[in-house]
DNA sequence: TTGACAACCAAGCGCTTGCTTGTTTTTATG
DNA sequence: CATAAAAACAAGCAAGCGCTTGGTTGTCAA
């Protein structure tokens, strides 16, 4: 289950406080999410796993889209507060940027929930204006961080592209890695950071 | 409508031939998946866009499983040739790379059809044996191409990363750009193939 | 012209889907 | 203990799903 939807005491998010019951179906709906993917996971298949009958997601959820939703944007607040955290009182901008990857890592590859996984293979099975919704909350702490770490990078001349282009190609780089990086590979997480970091950033 | 898909003589795939009325069939579907992903497309709007009935797709393909699976397998083989082609005659490893990312950038972009895009997309709508199959066969042109390339140049000296490393970021990197690059952009798909270059390969 | 086969239509079957409704149980509060 | 609100149940509806069946049309070689 995903240990950031279980806990009891969520922060608030713009859609009103998260309850430990809500809590619960959000979280295991992410594991059902990440196993079957949105469409062939059913609300039985998540009221079930919650111990629940279907019919009473409903109390909680005016729909199954509203679920992922509120998973997302969960999943999209607590990214931006981690990113925000790695970097605060790192002053090397080359520092940071390693903490940013090493966060964002550790959301895709995190033993107990997948929720940063779902957030991009889902990402399709949003409507359109939920998405413009998560998009805006992730720019405002996230993309920032990144936007700004790099963006120093840049101006010292340590950068071997042009920042936007440059956080385009880590993302997806660091995105796939969820598609071949094995928890008992002889990689890990840090290590991948490290060597992003001497292929992007000179010196 | 997929291009590769709609020419009225394919390649006989390991599936054997693929008459005209199954490749405007897996034209349509292509297209559809990449709408609206493999899930939320049914039979009918398969069908409808084909110009038939519903019913009348269970002649061509015995499931709807079986048109994703014809389509990967088709793209597959497609690509493979294509990396292939896109090397042959080019001796230096720096220049062999810079053609097998252009190849692969120009598949997910190409105007004409989202085939490249489905496959990457729809890959877990695709069931567990049918990917084995399609693993299989990107394994015998595609990625030995990317292999003996990355392998060339780490002998050299050149890569600033393991060559199976480099592989996925690469990967990886080039894959997002269809979530970010727009045909209209400021950047072209030769462009882009020369800053991952510059990135990964050194001297 | 005829026979054979591929392509397609027309209709619908059996099942699953997200969600609703009305009722009952649980929980928290005075 | 009384009461109200929150949470869950029990049952099922309407719509949509992949796919099947049986018959009709089109094509082309013999």
């Amino acid at each position: 289950m995903s240990e950031a939807l279980a806990t009891t005491d969520l922060p608030s998010l713009p859609l009103g406080p998260i309850s430990p019951a809500k809590a619960r179906i959000l979280a295991v709906a992410v594991d059902l999410f990440y196993e079957r993917g949105y469409e062939r996971t059913t609300v039985r298949d998540i009221a079930e796993r919650a111990g629940i009958l279907s019919g009473s997601l409903f109390h909680h959820f005016k729909s199954k889209q509203e679920i992922l939703f509120t998973a997302m944007a969960a999943t999209t607040q607590a990214m931006g507060e981690a990113a925000v955290a790695a970097t605060e009182g790192v002053d090397d901008p080359r520092g940071a940027l390693r903490a940013l990857m090493i966060a964002e890592l550790s959301a895709i590859h995190r033993e107990d929930g997948h929720a940063a996984y779902v957030l991009v293979d889902e990402w399709r099975s949003l409507d359109t204006e939920h998405r413009a919704a998560i998009l805006k909350l992730r720019d405002g702490a996230y993309e920032r961080a990144w936007r700004d770490t790099l963006d120093a990078l840049g101006v010292k001349g340590r950068l071997r592209n042009n920042p936007r282009i440059a956080r385009q190609l880590i993302r997806g780089a660091l995105a796939w890695s969820r598609h071949w990086m094995r928890e008992d590979g002889p990689l890990d997480l840090a290590s991948l950071a490290d060597e992003v970091l001497k292929t992007f950033v000179s010196d």
